[in-house]
DNA sequence: TAGACTAGTTTGTGTGGAAAACAAGTCTGT
DNA sequence: ACAGACTTGTTTTCCACACAAACTAGTCTA
């Protein structure tokens, strides 16, 4: 048996989806605005569409975003908006963030 | 032209070598403990050695970490410590990200 | 109807994180 | 004193994923 077996808890895992810098950037846009489309999303955010594209793809199909596809005189317009799962997960990601950058519970 | 050209600021781009979900374990975990060893933090971080290892390789390389071989009792022995500059860059990154997910100064 | 523009998607490529394999040294028993 | 297990890390291999370039679809202008 070593000194360390189970001493100290794994800490909790930041939900990889949220925590990736660009999805984060995104989330907490999503998280202020009501809803957004993906030309300011690809404004405030400043990636390429490429980039916006595949991450709200992810983000959609995790279910963490709601997509609302139309056509706005007669041009192309998507919407994004954070649904609740995906609150709740940035929610939860942020109080895991919070706790692991302030120690563990142990008090700083 | 299109609608947006630099209407919204492009966010504060948390510095990826803090940012890594292993690495800010790691430099959270630096933060309180004054100096920690290698079997701590494999502890306290629930990552593989050789995870770890390649991880500390890189904070040391960046000069965010100070690196301690010595042996005690004929066992190697290897400590780490946040360096100045590490504990200022994970300041930083603390303030950056606070920002970014409270809405790029818009407030709340 | 050709060419440019908008709005997004798909496809390659390279970086880098995770775990497996390896290395170097120590201890224990026989 | 030598074989095998254990400790303490390091190096290497592999694979996922973020990024940007190329592509697609539709609209507008001349």
């Amino acid at each position: 048996m070593s000194t360390f077996d189970s001493v100290a808890s794994p800490p909790a895992p930041l939900d990889p989806l949220i925590h990736e810098a660009s999805r984060l950037v995104i989330i907490s846009v999503l998280n202020e605005c009501e809803a957004a489309d993906f030309n300011f999303l690809l404004g405030t955010t400043g990636l390429t569409r490429g980039n916006l594209s595949t991450h709200m793809a992810k983000l959609v199909g995790a279910g963490y975003v709601e997509e609302t596809k139309q056509f706005v005189n007669r041009k192309q317009l998507t919407q994004y908006r954070l649904s609740p799962t995906g609150r709740n997960a940035y929610t939860q990601y942020r109080a895991d963030w919070v706790r692991l950058t302030s120690g563990s519970g142990r008090g700083e």
